[in-house]
DNA sequence: TGACGACAATGTGACTGATC
DNA sequence: GATCAGTCACATTGTCGTCA
């Protein structure tokens, strides 16, 4: 038998490597979140094997549709990490309305730790909203590439160019309500000025419209700010909100981790006690 | 159209090496 | 010894082209 296989469906060779329909998940997925453990794929359901993973992920760092990068997590342990590569830019690009430009900066973009662990940190609070066993049900996580957002306001005659661009946005439901709720991943090393004008962000989004405009909703977003650090840093960024017309709450990543977005471990400015996402749900109309 | 063979992808388990 | 990451061998499965 003259076996010349015709291309499959999975696509032509590229750099050596058939794309499966999976590679193509796995690379729109590692361009959506900028970085993602292979433990975190494994979670996510690209995987069933490690075996399989490993392989199967090292001929994709081999035809450069992904780098490999570890990161320590602990004393004598490193987990491995993938980033997008530059062969990878194109596939993301081709499957995905992702901005050209903005995947060729993430194909070259050197993996610096604190960029690693601040994207692997947005996939662990993803992968705890799909584990979600409260009330709470995870309808969409939609990752940064996906719900940035660029719009114009016009300021005394003025047009000027506003960039929105949260970690993500978890949309839950809660019995017959919905609660949209953008992620905001805090490793503590970002300064209260920045901060303050990260919230300032989130107000004028709201103010100006923008994102009913986009949603098409008048129900209120919540901006849920996920911090690995500890009490004193949530106090410290929670007087930062005390005048926001914004409902903006707080939590350790520890707490979320081990409780889960529908447990009473949020703290906002409004109040001493911690409570739940829902409680109370913002009031249809505006904040 | 169905059988067959080639090829690629997959999962499982065993193994190695590094580290605590 | 326990744990984790990575690799390898092997059996199985799925896809696809060829041919009767």
């Amino acid at each position: 038998m003259s076996a010349s296989r015709k291309p499959s469906k999975c696509g032509p060779r590229k750099s050596g490597v058939r794309l499966t329909s999976r590679d193509r998940r796995v690379i729109g997925e590692i361009a959506r979140y900028g970085a993602i453990s292979r433990g975190q794929l494994m979670e996510l359901g690209f995987f069933s094997s490690v075996s399989r993973a490993n392989r199967r992920l090292r001929l994709l760092v081999e035809g450069k549709f992904l780098r490999r990068t570890f990161v320590a997590t602990g004393p004598q342990q490193n987990s491995t990490i993938y980033v997008l590569g530059p062969a990878g830019v194109d596939v993301a690009v081709e499957d995905n309305s992702f901005d050209p430009i903005e995947m060729k900066r993430h194909g070259r973009r050197s993996p610096e730790r604190m960029y690693l662990e601040h994207h692997l940190g947005v996939v662990s609070i993803r992968l705890v909203a799909i584990r979600e066993s409260s009330d709470l049900r995870l309808l969409r996580y939609i990752a940064e590439p996906d719900c940035r957002h660029e719009y114009e306001v016009v300021v005394r005659g003025r047009v000027i160019k506003r960039l929105m661009k949260p970690d993500a946005l978890a949309v839950f439901a809660h019995g017959d309500s919905m609660l949209s709720v953008y992620i905001e991943f805090d490793r503590g090393n970002t300064s209260l000025p920045q901060m303050a004008a990260l919230f300032a962000r989130y107000e004028a989004y709201w103010a100006e419209t923008a994102y009913q405009s986009a949603y098409e909703t008048d129900i209120p977003f919540t901006v849920a700010l996920v911090t690995t650090a500890g009490r004193r840093r949530i106090d410290n960024l929670s007087r930062l909100t005390r005048r926001a017309a914004v409902s903006v709450t707080f939590t350790t990543f520890a707490q979320l981790e081990s409780k889960g977005f529908g447990a009473a471990i949020w703290k906002s400015a409004k109040t001493e006690e911690f409570s739940t996402l829902w409680d109370p749900l913002p009031e249809g109309g505006g904040p």
